[in-house]
DNA sequence: GAAAATTAAATCGTTTACAAATTAATCGTT
DNA sequence: AACGATTAATTTGTAAACGATTTAATTTTC
């Protein structure tokens, strides 16, 4: 039996709940519309990383996305099947491997702006607001980091 | 090559990845915590759902934390060989399976407290602080299960 | 009251996440 | 130059997530 009075944790008083439900949902309203270009939203994060810089190596790649190598290995893989990227081992140091954009991972960033409008208008955010709670968990991601050593 | 005013959609100026890097950071401080419990996030999530009220049915835990019958029912049964939860088959409707807490899975609500005080510790929020943004993140779940169906 | 529709869980297949271990290349120190 | 330490990526194993399908029980409809 449950009381006013005792300690019971309720899921619905709690923040990281919130933002790990919040980010479940965001990843439902996401899927329909990447599936149309045949990328999840994980490998969309990457192409996003990589429209800003390509012809960077895995670990670059993860300390944008916050991943690791043996998430990222893997997923750029299947990117590659897709013929999205280019894997390339370097030259210059044969433990790196340098990933590029082909022309279709290139071009599916004209995609990128109609998606990124149908996800806002799904937040019913505005641009401000939007921003302004970007800007929150941003700061809290730093302080989290700062605590995993 | 990028310039100031082409159109490249930058991974820190999204709101999305914002929340998913987050939810990720989150993760990463709470699953030591929780390996001294050995459970897993997911797997917390349900113990809150159940301290709450337990016999409930997989529905009904699903509805709370926001996960699918295709998710829990694999987690369930892990708890229950873990000895967290019991799955009985109910009599009276015979599709439906009611999960309770064992005495295991009903003690850990004592440790539940630190681990509790310990990841807003990491966050570096006031109570307030948290409540606030939890709020934010609750109404724009909202706003984001209104646009899933 | 039998057939059709609905509902609840479970199953299957694919894709993340990530700890831990492995492989291979480079660096640092002597 | 050589060898121990470090680094980059991969591999392995476990646990989520979830769409789609399946199975079985209940409800609805005729």
């Amino acid at each position: 039996m449950n009381t006013k009075t005792d300690k019971t944790p309720l899921l619905d008083e709690q923040l990281c709940f919130a933002i790990y439900s919040t980010s479940l949902a965001m990843s439902k309203v996401y899927r329909p519309l990447l599936a149309k270009l045949g990328v999840t939203y994980p490998q969309y994060l990457v192409l996003m990383a990589l429209w800003n810089q390509d012809q960077v190596t895995v670990s670059e790649i993860g300390s944008r996305v916050f991943l690791d190598s043996a998430t990222l290995t893997p997923l750029l893989k299947r990117m590659e099947s897709a013929g999205l990227v280019e894997r390339v081992r370097s030259a210059r140091d044969e433990r790196q491997v340098i990933v590029s954009l082909t022309p279709a991972g290139r071009d599916m960033q004209k995609e990128a702006g109609k998606i990124m409008s149908s996800v806002l208008c799904a937040t019913q955010c505005s641009k401000e607001e939007a921003i302004a709670l970007k800007d929150q968990l941003v700061a809290l991601r730093n302080n989290l980091e700062k605590s995993i050593q």
